[in-house]
DNA sequence: GTTGATAACTCAAGCGGCTTGAGTTAATCG
DNA sequence: CGATTAACTCAAGCCGCTTGAGTTATCAAC
């Protein structure tokens, strides 16, 4: 969030062992049950430093052993996996109406989710009921007490002051406060802190659509519209956050050039539908219209398409990812709708022969997906070495 | 340039020191002369590692004393400095019709530059030409040979077959060749590879306007027209090595939506120039017609300002910038030109009051940033730890 | 000037964690 | 059933960072 987040640090061997530990468990999640001697190759340890860690891991319960592989030449490899009750992940989404939470284990499955709406969105308000939340995740979680690795918090973003009038979501009260600080103190746990869309990518990386994938962009369908971008496994969060604000980029729309956000979001939907005098406040009343075809919402749904399909060429040609996936706070017919009807752009650098996989793909999360995505950000953080990545 | 390029990687004690190595080398260029103490509190190490990884470098010449630092209170510290003659890097950039070259020293200073022209541009006459142009540099260079840190190359993108016909810069008999892999080999030195835009972008981090960002996009003028990619340091250059390919987003002009490129590139300009009966095939005729306000270059900037606010606004939207740097080869006063008739989004995030620095900003580098930037590739690489970066 | 405080730096011992190389175990192959 | 293969373990070795004591150089106070 700030310019210029990190200095690099040095290594030392306590950081070489909790890197090493990360690595290890990284490779355990993307590839699944693994044995000591490939996780080694894998990482560029030795089998022996690997046999230590699995020991330290096992130990914590956040790895179980799995059997034997049968079928090999030579001695068949202890498999180990990540155990799901190894560790879990608290996930807050802070709206300006209510506060979501969900907690998700170690591998990524949803174990608890629930919201509790919000009278006053100030900050003792917005503080009291996440501890609330905490709380009854810890009640019902049984053995997340002593096994809580961290909690992600989505916020209402644009973060700080962009000079976007009336993106009116913000909270009040929180200008001059560190959110991630902040909770931290209060929650007493690690903290991390993400805009809805990045959270949803994160959640789409773990445990849905996302996964294995290393370079991908979400399309977040929340208030307004949102991009999450992951590049080589990280977020790409901008310099001061506020990376993927899709919404405001200009596309074309019926002969004239609008944001996108005006053409294509759950807002702009709701407007072209209460001009033909439906009411569709929530996603299952834009479920329900869909079903019936309505004509309305179809006719919102042409329209979209243009100005949609615009920004995906935009998207595709930007980042360049292995896809772009579509989700959130939309019913998923008609987000299969949307991506039935856009246009693939000839002049595009997705648009390569030989994809292995589709241009746009449906989100797995659903509607929680943000909230998911908070929790995911603890995960996320659990499997990436801290001190990183080889070229 | 693959979809997976990256797994991460163990650290040990041989790799801890490369790592550190990298991290005190990196501190030394961010923060110019600095002393051990100064640089164990920023990177956490102690003092007396730093003080041993200082011993190496100064010895390996990478660094030099500079003079005890008078004033404070306690002993004054020695301060060292990057020593400019303590490595080289070679930059290579291949067109369809000549192979440029530049050697950057240790501090990013240009010590070398030169061009030859390509008859073949196969794979053999490419390498012939390149083998050339570095003996060309190791001749003129003195100290360079034992001191050639690595060899950049910028080729035509876009990378791979991505179905966009016509983008034709492609050159012949490398479709089944890995770039990096063939010229590690012909040159016998460490290489990286890059498309023009994003080596650019590293030439203006290394050396230019991008100093002392760490998230910055630099759109370039090159061929067509491209964007490269700097979040917190790091490259972002898509799954497959083509993100940033902005020519071919739709924008509007005119009350029409035409891919970016066609209303700002030098190519448009040369096409919008020839219809009004101008010869404008190199940057200094350019230049000479804008000095003379010819009408049919003030109408195309006229024309290029609407396309161009837009395609700014995408980008600021999408990349939350520190900021926007405009460069390549294209006549620094046309640079300013487009910069001053940009009109800057409201509906932007890069849209803050209390900004430190301006949205868009010229290029320092001049025409040949590619070539410099493929050098700037290797620079960063030297600086940039491997084992990279901490949270 | 002398003394004390401050801070950078060095020296040498200590220690954590990875690697090395030999040895053990368990499966397949001939 | 022995040879081969491959995973894994044990113990010693080694690399590089840290620790804590000691040295050097400057400033400030008396």
């Amino acid at each position: 969030m700030t310019a210029r987040p990190d200095t690099a640090v040095g290594a030392n061997a306590g950081r070489s062992r909790s890197h090493n530990r990360q690595v290890v468990l990284g490779r355990v999640r993307a590839a699944g049950r693994s044995g000591r001697a490939e996780i080694a190759r894998a990482t560029g340890l030795t089998t022996q430093a690997v046999s230590n860690i699995i020991a330290e891991l096992a130990g914590e319960g956040l790895i179980a052993p799995q059997g034997r592989r049968a079928g090999g030449r030579g001695m068949p490899a202890m498999q180990y996996a990540l155990n799901p009750e190894g560790g879990y992940a608290l996930g807050i989404e802070i709206r300006p109406d209510a506060v979501f939470a969900a907690v998700l284990d170690l591998t990524g499955q949803p174990v608890f989710e629930s919201r509790r709406p919000l009278d006053r969105p100030d900050r003792r308000g917005v503080t009291r009921t996440v501890l609330a939340l905490r709380d009854a995740a810890l009640r019902e979680v049984s053995g997340a007490r002593a096994r809580l690795l961290g909690a992600g918090l989505v916020m209402p973003g644009p973060f700080g002051d962009t000079g976007i009038a009336g993106s009116g979501s913000d909270l009040a009260g929180w200008a001059d406060t560190d959110p991630r600080a902040w909770f931290a103190e209060a929650l007493g746990l690690a903290v991390e802190v993400e805009n809805d869309a990045n959270a949803a990518a994160m959640a789409e990386r773990v445990a849905g659509a996302g996964q294995g994938l290393e370079s991908f962009v979400f399309v977040y369908f929340g208030q307004g519209l949102g991009l999450g971008i992951v590049h080589r496994g990280r977020l790409v969060a901008g310099a001061f956050g506020n990376a993927g604000e899709i919404g405001h980029i200009p596309v074309p729309a019926a002969g004239r050039t609008v944001p996108l956000e005006t053409a294509v979001s759950r807002l702009s939907v709701r407007r072209a539908l209460a001009a033909a005098g439906r009411e569709a406040d929530s996603a299952a009343d834009l479920a329900r219209l869909y079903a019936a075809r309505d004509p309305a919402l179809m006719a919102w749904l042409a329209a979209a398409a243009e100005p949609f399909s615009a920004a995906i060429t935009i998207v595709e040609n930007l980042f360049d990812p292995e896809t772009v996936i579509l989700g959130g706070a939309m019913p998923e017919p008609i987000v299969d709708h949307l991506i039935a009807s856009a246009v693939p752009a000839e002049r595009s650098v997705s648009n390569r022969a030989g994809r292995g996989r589709p241009r746009l793909v449906r989100g797995a999360c659903g509607p929680m997906t943000a909230t998911l995505g908070a929790a995911a950000l603890i995960l996320d953080r659990t499997f990436t070495p801290a001190i990183a990545v080889a070229r």
